[in-house]
RNA sequence: GAUUCAGUAGCUCAGUCGGUAGAGCACAUCCCUUUUAAGGAUGGGGUCCUGGGUUCGAUUCCCAGCUGGAUCACCA
């Protein structure tokens, strides 16, 4: 890279890298750095009447410094937190020597390099928590400036908050924004919270296809891809499901995988295009058993990550106590708009949508128009953990009939914060039903619904060698971990969400030998790269000559380059 | 995909009713020499997102595009 493109600071830290080198001090050394404490514990466990952390050893990023001659502050910051430490001249060059103080800690370290330090800990006048060091090692430089982010009783000056920044460098926002870090431990807490509960259980944790021939288990449209060597498609899974349930015909009694689907479809704040799902399936369950279980679920989560169940989220505070409200959906629908739809047909369905003003479409069945009714009505409503329960055979392709109820089926959907949270059935084991079911998504493929379910003829064949009843129910984990993280967008709970490409870099720069070929002097290619004429093609098209010497000459006049100026005439001799 | 707001220094942001731009922090030099977001002084740093139009002149006005946010539509 030419440092035509760095700026000021850039090129300082890329010089100071140098004098360190010079001063036979390597800016990036191999050897193992072992420490003996973090910051967080020491501000935690010290006291001066036991007199401990004498002999400290830690590791971490420069966050700021203090310079005050022969004495300074600065903070360290490693994985736990920030700590101040106090560098003194002559404790770190005990001898004649004080190079490594005055130069190398003083004019040659920067905010943002790591370094490693020992020395004892103590109470400074101020009565702050101090590292006094006594030897002091780099173990790399950093040579891009950091955002510099001032706190002050908790409150954030200069925060960077940019969330394009933030979400494209997200280790900048990782550096920067401690809570964060925070954040995403508790991501990893909440995954490892229902993990140790399921395998207490005895449940197995499997993986399963990514990379799947016939994309099943959900209605949604998949990304696709090629199998070079079979010379197939393979499409990017949407769901687990039916390879879980694979499973449970093959004899295991509870299965479960933490997984990541893929949908291509749109994005926004609840949506990712790759997004993370927990899907258990457990046999001679069903789905009343299982939303008992999925209360201890996400009780148990709440209780690990926060010791309460009751859960701060945007402007609202959530209960998560079980137990939890169950509601038939149809019931809800009766609640919220005073019509009973309960064996209504499709005409009969327009004709309520018509009524409350919902949009719908030819292509829409009675599934759908259901559906559309319940998200218009009353999704808004489920603030508080409900259960709805009870679905429309329609848009329940996977799930076994009602045991009472016709027309309806063993289906469960927990809302939270009024999203969909988890999704559950009794699940549907007879295979000639399940081959039906089938069909009829086929029909409706026909009819125009885009993601309606493919046949999967295997996943039929499993079922009638036997699955015993089985209950199974798939968790969005990104959507619980941004309830119980407060974050109002997916994007700030997965460490990279999707982000469009930014556009072209800058192409390939000519080597000066060409521009000096078209007659310019040497003192001029910098300046003319520098306004975006990176090769002598582009010159080549630059249609107003007069243009582009006026501009060389402001260019020059502003930047006090002291060249003499160019006349229109030069300029369009060395572009034609 | 639609509507809308935004893009200016490394970061957070002002500003220019059209004449090539400022602050704080960061950086550099000097003074001070145990500080707590900030000791003092001085200084450097910018394709004002990109392209086109209008204009003698555009970072500013107009149009198009790019990227991001918000809302809506589809979806988990």
């Amino acid at each position: 890279m030419s440092e035509l493109n760095l700026s000021e600071q850039e090129i300082i830290r890329r010089q100071a890298l140098e004098e360190i080198r010079k001063l036979g001090i390597d800016p990036y050394p191999a050897a193992e750095y072992r420490t003996n404490a973090y910051a967080k514990e020491i501000l935690e466990n010290y006291s001066p009447e036991k007199n401990n952390y004498q002999e400290v050893c830690l590791a971490g990023r420069l966050m700021s410094r203090r310079i005050m001659g022969s004495a300074s502050f600065a903070e360290l910051m490693d994985s736990t937190g920030k700590i101040q430490i106090y560098v003194k001249r002559d404790e770190i060059c005990p001898g004649e020597d004080k190079t490594l103080y005055n130069t190398v800690f003083k004019k040659l370290l920067d905010i943002g390099d790591i370094i490693g330090v020992k020395g004892f800990v103590f109470i400074t006048q101020m009565g702050e928590i101090t590292v006094h060091v006594k030897e002091l090692t780099l173990l790399c430089k950093s040579l891009r400036p950091l955002p510099v982010v001032k706190e002050k009783d908790g409150k954030l000056y200069d925060a960077v908050t940019d969330p394009e920044f933030r979400y494209r460098q997200r280790y900048v926002d990782l550096i920067v924004n401690p809570h964060v870090r925070e954040v995403f431990r508790k991501r990893t807490l909440l995954i490892q919270s229902m993990r140790e509960l399921f395998n207490s259980r005895g449940y197995l944790e499997v993986e399963t296809p990514i990379l799947q021939p016939i994309p099943g288990g959900a209605n949604a449209r998949p990304f696709i891809t090629h199998h070079n060597a079979l010379d197939i498609p393979l499409y990017l899974r949407i769901a687990n499901e039916l390879y879980l349930k694979r499973l449970i015909v093959g004899g295991y009694e509870g299965v479960y995988e933490f997984a990541k689907d893929f949908r291509n479809e749109g994005m926004d704040r609840m949506h990712n295009p790759e997004f993370t799902v927990m899907e258990i399936y457990i046999a001679y369950k069903d789905y009343n058993w299982m939303m008992n279980f999925t209360e201890e679920i996400i009780e148990k989560v709440a209780l690990d990550l926060h010791g309460t169940t009751e859960i701060v989220y945007q402007d609202r505070v959530l209960n998560l106590k079980p137990p939890y409200r169950r509601v038939p959906m149809l019931d809800l629908i009766k609640e919220t708009t005073g019509i009973d739809i309960y064996g209504m047909d499709e005409a009969e369905l327009r004709k309520v949508c018509d009524k409350l003003g919902i949009e719908h479409t030819p292509a829409m069945g009675k599934g759908k128009l259901i559906d559309a009714i319940f998200s218009e009505k009353c999704e808004q409503l489920l603030v508080q953990p409900t259960f709805v329960i009870d679905y429309p055979v329609e848009t329940s392709p996977l799930t076994k009939m009602h045991r009472s109820k016709p027309g309806l089926t063993e289906r469960f959907e927990l809302f939270i914060n009024c999203k969909e949270i988890a999704n559950a059935y009794s699940e549907l084991n007879d295979p000639v039903d399940q081959m039906e079911r089938f069909r009829e998504q086929l029909r409706l493929s026909e009819k125009g619904d885009d993601e309606a379910m493919f046949i999967d003829y295997d996943f039929v064949r499993a079922l009638e060698y036997g699955m015993p009843p089985t209950s199974g129910m798939g968790m969005g984990i990104d959507r619980l971990t941004m309830i119980m993280t407060n974050q109002p967008s997916i994007q700030d709970v997965l460490f990279f969400p999707q982000m469009k490409p930014l556009g072209q870099k800058p192409k390939a720069e000519s080597p000066k030998e060409d521009f000096l070929k078209l007659g310019i002097p040497e003192e001029w290619i910098d300046p003319i790269k520098k306004l975006g004429y990176h090769t002598v093609a582009m010159l080549r098209e630059v249609e107003k000559p007069s243009r582009l010497a006026n501009d060389l000459n402001i260019y020059n006049k502003k930047n006090k380059l002291g060249l003499a100026g160019l006349s229109p005439e030069t300029v369009e001799k060395w572009l034609r």
